[in-house]
DNA sequence: AATTAATATTCACAATTATGGATAAAGTAG
DNA sequence: CTACTTTATCCATAATTGTGAATATTAATT
């Protein structure tokens, strides 16, 4: 049984009922032919971010509903194709019709060396803040949004 | 060194140059300061779909670019919070700043149902052919832009 | 076909990640 | 504070994944 689909049977159970510790989790896994020790557990929460929180009728496993804005990092990865840069701008290649996203995401990013971007269909120029700075935010963006 | 940023290595090394074979590959890893084997070289080409043609200079490896068309599917999916609707109109709303990527998703998909969208930052408006139309649209948008 | 060049696979082992039992630590209730 | 419940961590081990040397297989050249 892989942790993947434990973890995703783990959100489904929390999300549908109310499970107020992790023994009863346990058995709620069982009942699903899931078969765990608590510590397993009890990891496998703190990597889902699951809190146990009191609610009027006792205590609660919740878990977050996950956060947008966390998601659209690795969406953005996926979406740029390239990196490159001249003397004095950086030119972005997305999938197309992804560059508006992109050029968003980054805008997003109040990085005080870009003054800007501009995002047509499927490229984003990046507008430093001085031509000086090139090498930088160059370095900057292919470390934090690309992949591998 | 992980297999992920020797992956990320290749892909440049075959995107910016013309590479023969996986011998002159590894001269090339070398060089940047990445040693592999011949063994391991062979299963990261396999993994990443490298293959090998020739070309009027000689041999090549070559590394496919990922096809965009197929990813974004995906990525359309994930940027897809809820899809609803009134007797009038479809509202899609989405992860912040994505609207447009996927109104523009939607536009590619030419369903002569719709005639058109709109997007701001986080919602997409569809606007039917004939408002007659709007459940089967749902429909349609529901079967093929969720997930789950 | 024979020879050489290039790539893939087998095998053994290394490295990493996942797991459960025992137990410590933290939290809750009295 | 003390007793009790719940969760987290330590440790040893299992399972998985990654790797290189040697070798087999496939492809190219003559």
């Amino acid at each position: 049984m892989s942790k993947q689909i434990r973890h995703r049977k783990i959100k489904e159970i929390l999300l549908s009922s109310t499970v107020t510790n992790q023994h009863e989790l346990i058995l709620l896994l069982e009942k699903r032919g899931i078969d765990v020790a608590q510590a397993t557990l009890s990891r496998d929460c703190s990597e889902l971010g699951v809190l146990r929180s009191r609610t009027a009728s006792g205590y609660r496993l919740m878990i977050p509903e996950d956060n947008p804005g966390q998601m659209i990092k690795g969406l953005v990865e996926m979406e740029i194709q390239s990196i490159e840069s001249n003397e004095s701008s950086i030119v972005i290649k997305t999938l197309p019709g992804r560059a508006h996203g992109v050029g968003s995401f980054i805008d997003h990013l109040k990085n005080p060396g870009i003054l800007g971007t501009i995002a047509g269909d499927d490229t984003v120029l990046v507008i430093p803040s001085s031509v000086h700075d090139i090498r930088s935010i160059l370095d900057y963006m292919q470390t934090n949004l690309l992949n591998n």
